[in-house]
DNA sequence: CTTATATAGGTCGTGATCTGGCCTATATGG
DNA sequence: CCATATAGGCCAGATCACGACCTATATAAG
């Protein structure tokens, strides 16, 4: 207890709460003299965290922001609350942090009390995402397993569903984790057919580490993004083509920017025509939620789904 | 740098990554003798980190989940992943959990590097949220401001938008900040009017901590959410009552916790009646989400919502 | 079974470090 | 001006950390 780097870290995570700490506050609490005190702060500032003093009367030390990141001292709750937020985004990311977003998640798991576990997993339960792909809906614990295991370099066995429904089971040398904004993919060695797979990551079940370690091997191509180039090339994508009648400033600040800006095409009216990989009905909702007058000229299935869904919403309510 | 303290916190780092790391080679980083990194993962299981160790040939150290969360070391883009979550997270936020959020973001924007400020912003900036309620958007640095605040026990000063749109300055002893699922409250010492108010969080503008401390007062009803009662019962609510032409078990699997589970009426088909606080736009999209025909028989504003934008969404395609 | 390699931990001497007490300097708010 | 806060120098004594060398033990590979 006395021993002097378990006090440093208590007093990083003293500092950590929002607020001011005189000296002889945390000389009390962590049952030192003040003079320690002193000492400990300039050891914490030599350790680079800045640890910021105000001088007189009504003075006190506190943590501010500073070049580096200090390790982070979370409560039982806090913990919790980042595990749930980071679950409900695996699915449906913030685009260009997934692998980062996955990564915190991977090593927040790992240290997760178990009796925390389970809260997570129930609160997790109690939220329905908006599912922003097609309906392909990733398990949290099958990514962070998958990122684990590729971090930490141990060979990965799993079952993967190939498009035409057959099961099969994998030993794959996990090479890297990565997102299209859309869909997730592993790129992999697979140990028994001696080459290099990608594999969707909504298709794989059960993954499971064996333990055992390999060292990495080269990539033929180079890059773990180039060999996912024909695979993702073969991506369903759809062009889509709306115009509003609304001024396009109003309608980009009303669509996510991953669908493109709306170019003005006349007096309060736009036109959008971009390339997505989202599903239909994601779009169809971001259609919606523009709340001003449209018109979808394509894709085709886009127009379709959009007619039915216009449809039953029509049929949901009594005629008057 | 050859500080005892500080190989501590490098080695609390290095083992937070998920795999696993032989002695040697942790001696080999910090620069000391493999006998001293023994030493080191004695004292952090003496700290009440669970150092996990496989012998044998393949074996080295790890750490796993143990009683008390570890202090957690992010990298940048780990920390911004976090910190993006949290943000899109905290309007609308994961039932019974949005305090310990605000908490964590809070805990994290203190200390979190300007130059990585900065790209959560953008990046938070690119996403547009679903409004679950009224489209009354809570600016997350509002929330962080006032949650600092409140557990700092600093004076608060800021801007307050009054229901009929009369701007006042107010400066209050923060005592609390409640989240009742769809809309933010601050519970405070309104220092002018020396009584107790209630603000909405939507309504608050520029919040701005003074820096002054003070002695927390007693509060005279007893507890936060007690003063919040008549504040929240004239909050609107609305009487949702819904039929499906499908199983319970499917529409409830299909719409989230908060509305409530459908009871069943008949063969295939089921009811929902709802007393709900979120926004009509978000109902209606929940109920459109659930992909079977329904009938929406009240309340009467959401009868015409639904109406209208499915009147909209027939008009937004091309007459066949 | 044998061998290699990993964790686990005891002991010891040297040298560094940490602590508390006491001192002064300095900035701040009332 | 005064009380109170941070900042830090100096010193003496106790403690602790380190590396070196040792043995015990579990595991995987051959």
């Amino acid at each position: 207890m006395t021993d002097t780097p378990a006090r440093l870290l208590n007093l990083l995570s003293l500092l950590q709460t929002p607020r001011e700490w005189p000296g002889s506050e945390l000389a009390e609490r962590l049952e030192v003299s003040p003079r320690t005190i002193r000492r400990d702060i300039d050891r914490l500032r030599d350790l680079g965290y800045p640890v910021e003093a105000t001088k007189g009367a009504v003075g006190g030390y506190r943590l501010v922001a500073g070049a580096a990141m200090p390790p982070l001292l979370l409560d039982d709750e806090e913990a919790v609350a980042i595990a749930v937020g980071l679950r409900a985004g695996a699915g449906h990311a913030i685009e260009g942090i997934e692998e980062a977003s996955v990564r915190a998640l991977a090593k927040l798991e790992q240290v997760l009390p178990s009796r925390l576990r389970h809260r997570v997993i129930t609160l997790q339960a109690a939220t329905i995402p908006l599912t922003r792909g097609d309906g392909a809906r990733i398990d949290p614990h099958t990514l962070t397993a998958i990122a684990g295991a590729a971090t930490g370099q141990e060979r990965l066995r799993f079952g993967y569903r190939a498009g035409d429904g057959t099961e099969t089971k994998r030993q794959v040398e996990p090479y890297r984790l990565v997102s299209t904004g859309r869909r997730w993919y592993l790129v992999a060695y697979d140990i028994a057919r001696e080459d290099w797979r990608t594999f969707r990551v909504d298709r794989v079940s059960e993954p499971f580490a064996t333990g055992s370690r390999f060292v990495p091997r080269e990539l033929p191509t180079g890059s773990a993004t180039e060999l996912l180039g024909h695979t993702m090339s073969r991506q369903p994508a759809h062009n889509i083509d709306v115009t509003f009648e609304a001024p396009a400033a109003f309608v980009s600040a009303r669509l996510p920017d991953t669908l493109g800006a709306p170019e003005t095409t006349g007096e309060g009216t736009c036109r959008l025509r971009a390339r997505s990989t989202d599903s239909l009905e994601w779009v169809a909702l971001r259609l919606a939620l523009v709340d001003c007058e449209f018109m979808v000229h394509g894709p085709p299935p886009l127009v379709q789904y959009v007619t039915d869904l216009g449809a039953r919403l029509v049929r949901a309510t009594p005629v008057r």
